[in-house]
DNA sequence: CTGAAAGCGCTAACAG
DNA sequence: CTGTTAGCGCTTTCAG
């Protein structure tokens, strides 16, 4: 003989609106009403079924609500940023979670270390789940896979980085600029002999900065040999291994320009390994906690990585609100912030 | 005379696996096998479905899924730190989504900023969206709201922060004996007149390494009129303000211990203004980007984030794989990381 | 003001 | 190997 299985071994953890239907005597739709602030409840009616939900913990399923809802939103986003763990994609995270929130959606976060593969495997993830919209740093060099989404009308804003091979909105610094700006700031005061660090040039960023650099120094007419430039580098570690040698070489710099925070702190150890933080001149793109407390203090170009985050998500909810834009590019203003290692002057 | 309602105006951004049927001349089931790969289907059938799925760009709706579902797992963990933008929350995020991409589980972060409120208002929306999982850095004093979850078998780890009113997993560093070391570190150099500066102390970590530090004053026998406590600080700017003022008092501290990463900053700050960085001691809890670089390079207990977080997400997946195991409290080893603010010795 | 019936997209259970 | 039927928890529609 076996024993009937009971409701005690509920596979399901959770309360359904029918269970809260039948505690308080009323129809599911009646619960549904209640819960969703519909208008057309009696107020003793309404009072029962709070009752009952409380009783019960009872939280509406929004996946299952979701599924019939007009429009079938489910009120969640999804954000591909380089990691959560990165400072600057960190304040892209806040600035977007903080506009989803006043609209109750979620934010599905997934990082892609700067791999096309995680890329593609996350913003299939996105898919799946169903995702109202879309802000994307990118790492792939080709973006067509995204073409059908669009066409579908879902909301893709990219943020940092211009996509390849589609059209969509992006937000970003003016990375070209910036980097020109950065590199002129030295060739002011003097230094000819600059070194260029920079991540992988197949990402947009990287890219754009480095041609910032080059077309300055081009104006300026500094020739190449002068100039060190390393590329393809993956994090503080190899930049770090990479200044060094710079710097043992026969014609060392006299100022750096790091073209992104990671690289920035491996350029720091560098310069501290070599004695040289006070002769040799550094520029960093991306503010770093503690950059000011440094001595000398760190000179860096700033993003605003606040609000790319928010224009991007803004730009998501207008579009889901069902705005007619145009797709464009959305630049936030960098600002050169001068602390002292950008201000060094070159030797002699 | 009106038109009909269009097919070309559909509201829904999405194929749906009907149509995906539909194109490959098979049933609904069918397109579920291939594409959830389950066996019994012939190599013939599985290729024209892939093909239509392709055409169609298709992808799976795994809410709709779920519901059916054998328990109902969603595969999504709800994760609550205090903002998405602080580099110790980072960590711990960082480290759960890492584990969690191993299982096809997404990780929904939410900052709360340590603010109680904010924090029911998102665990809440947490279980709206039927998680299957939850990490908590619990800010409120009182988690019993959480208890019919807990019953219900939901599984609920808590980070960094043990909860008041419930009995729950908790993985975290052993914050009091931490706090007494580092204060230790300080009095073994001849300090004594050490000051404090912490957060809220509703907030439990806080409120545990206000402890240890209290204690091991206590074992030393330190007249409490010799020490300067300050808590309730809200970020780097609230240390900054309280830590000058107390340098500027008749008895000035010889030391500080500080009790968090943004307290770190401002302490760090007020020490540089006051021009007494190499004169007053300091010890921080928390590492920082960049502290090893500073001069003097910054003493600082560091906790493991990483592995707070990994620790935590092994044990929600375990609960959910069904391991029946005892509610622990799981400590992570701090490491005190002497790197010279905190060996300055005091005045005379 | 309230509830019954239908169906969202999918999968479990079963029948061919 | 394949398809049909039912139903997950909810909202829409519509009839009381």
């Amino acid at each position: 003989m076996t024993y009937p299985p009971t409701e005690a071994a509920s596979p399901r953890p959770h309360t359904t609106m029918k269970q809260v239907a039948a505690l308080a005597g009323v129809g599911t739709k009646t619960v549904s009403r209640v819960v969703n602030s519909e208008p057309n409840v009696s107020p003793e009616t309404a009072r029962r079924v709070w009752e009952a939900v409380r009783a019960l913990d009872y939280h509406v399923d929004m996946q299952a609500g979701s599924l019939r809802r007009a429009g079938g939103r489910t009120l969640t986003l999804g954000l591909l940023i380089s990691s959560v763990d990165n400072p600057f994609a960190g304040g892209i995270h806040r600035a977007v979670e903080t506009l989803c929130n006043q609209r109750g959606v979620a934010v599905i976060a997934s990082s892609m270390d700067d791999d096309p593969q995680r890329e593609i495997v996350a913003v299939n993830e996105f898919m799946r789940r169903r995702v109202d919209g879309l802000v994307l740093t990118t790492a792939a060099e080709d973006m067509r896979y995204l073409a059908p989404t669009l066409e579908r009308g879902l909301p893709v804003v990219f943020v940092d980085r211009a996509p390849a091979g589609i059209k969509a909105d992006v937000v970003a610094s003016e990375n070209r600029a910036a980097a020109a700006s950065a590199t002129r700031h030295l060739l002011e005061r003097g230094h000819r002999r600059i070194a260029l660090l920079v991540d992988r040039i197949t990402i947009h960023t990287a890219n754009e900065r480095r041609k910032g650099f080059l077309e300055e120094l081009g104006r300026w007419g500094v020739p190449t040999a002068d100039v060190h430039i390393a590329t393809e580098l993956h994090g503080a570690e190899d930049a770090e291994r990479v200044l060094l040698e710079m710097l043992a070489s026969p014609r060392p710099p006299t100022a750096v320009f790091s073209a992104q925070n990671l690289i920035t702190i491996g350029a720091l150890h560098a310069l501290r390994k070599a004695g040289k933080e006070h002769s040799v001149a550094l520029i960093g793109f991306d503010d770093l906690p503690l950059a000011d407390l440094l001595v000398p203090a760190v000179t860096v170009v700033i993003q605003d990585a606040q609000e790319i985050g928010r224009t991007a998500a803004e730009r998501v909810f207008r579009r889901l609100d069902g705005e007619d834009l145009p797709i464009e590019k959305l630049v936030i203003p960098t600002r050169l912030v001068e602390r002292g290692s950008g201000e060094i002057l070159p030797p002699g």
